[in-house]
DNA sequence: ACTGCTTTCTTGACTCATTCAAGAAAGCGG
DNA sequence: CCGCTTTCTTGAATGAGTCAAGAAAGCAGT
């Protein structure tokens, strides 16, 4: 069980006001994996149902940059969060209805992080998309 | 030199009209490698003044879905577009300035396109992206 | 607990990439 | 060259996300 107590450490281990909001926000997040702005301001309404939904952009924006959430943006999709982090693990996208999976990466901890010619950057992510059907969608088609 | 008549004949080859404006477009792609939207209707305008916004558009998602570009959108970036495809390559992005720049991927022809488990997915492209910061930033950072 | 400073939240307007829609123009097979 | 279809022009609309000003809440120090 995932309390508010733990969320409410997580932040202060963040160096982060708690707020009822953020505490909301959070919970959504770990409640939802990979759902939008709009799902989780759905989802923290049930809890407070007078938050702003500048709150939570501001809310998802502080847990973000603390690294106790993941902003995931596959290309035409709106801004998704997570809130598993740090295992390197990447996603499933399906191209029909943009439904997102999570998928341990096959080359192991850290995939693809030296790149052939890497141009000078100093690479710190690499972040993997894969893209297909999914099982529901591959039916629907058959 | 690719000509305009490369550029027709591309077209043809992929069953679209050939007109003008994707004429253009393709040009400026090829031209711009990673260039927005915007920046792509300001090239082709150097040759055809009068083209509207909404050509480009048009001519973007055309060519995009004949596979004669490849449509890549980072987080937070704007959509932008590049010539090279079918050849699996990937790219790099400055997390503060957001150039992009290609490398090659070091896993080999097709790499990571074996996830552990794939949910029953039917995956077709691994997209890979890194981040990190460009040579310039980090000059500018020290 | 109370004070005062700082950060966050509310409210509401605004931005801007992208899309939609209707009619005009251009491509192209016959 | 005709006629059908696709594409282009023009102009408005959409919608995720941001900005801004004042009100409210968190929190460190007393």
């Amino acid at each position: 069980m995932t309390s508010s107590q733990q969320f409410e450490q997580a932040l202060r281990a963040a160096d982060l006001r708690v707020t009822r909001p953020r505490i909301a926000v959070l919970a959504a997040v770990h409640e939802h994996p990979h759902a939008d702005t709009d799902a989780i301001i759905g989802a923290v309404r049930e809890a407070l149902p007078e938050v702003s939904h500048q709150a939570v952009y501001d809310s998802l924006r502080a847990l973000t940059e603390a690294g106790l959430v993941r902003r995931i943006q596959p290309s035409r999709s709106v801004a998704r969060y997570e809130a598993r982090i740090g295992d390197n693990h990447h996603h499933v996208v399906c191209r029909s209805c943009g439904t997102i999976a999570d998928v341990d990466c096959a080359v192991g901890e850290v995939p693809c992080l030296t790149a052939e010619n890497d141009h000078g950057f100093v690479i710190d992510e690499a972040e993997v998309i894969y893209w297909g059907i999914c099982p529901d969608c591959a039916h629907a088609d058959s």
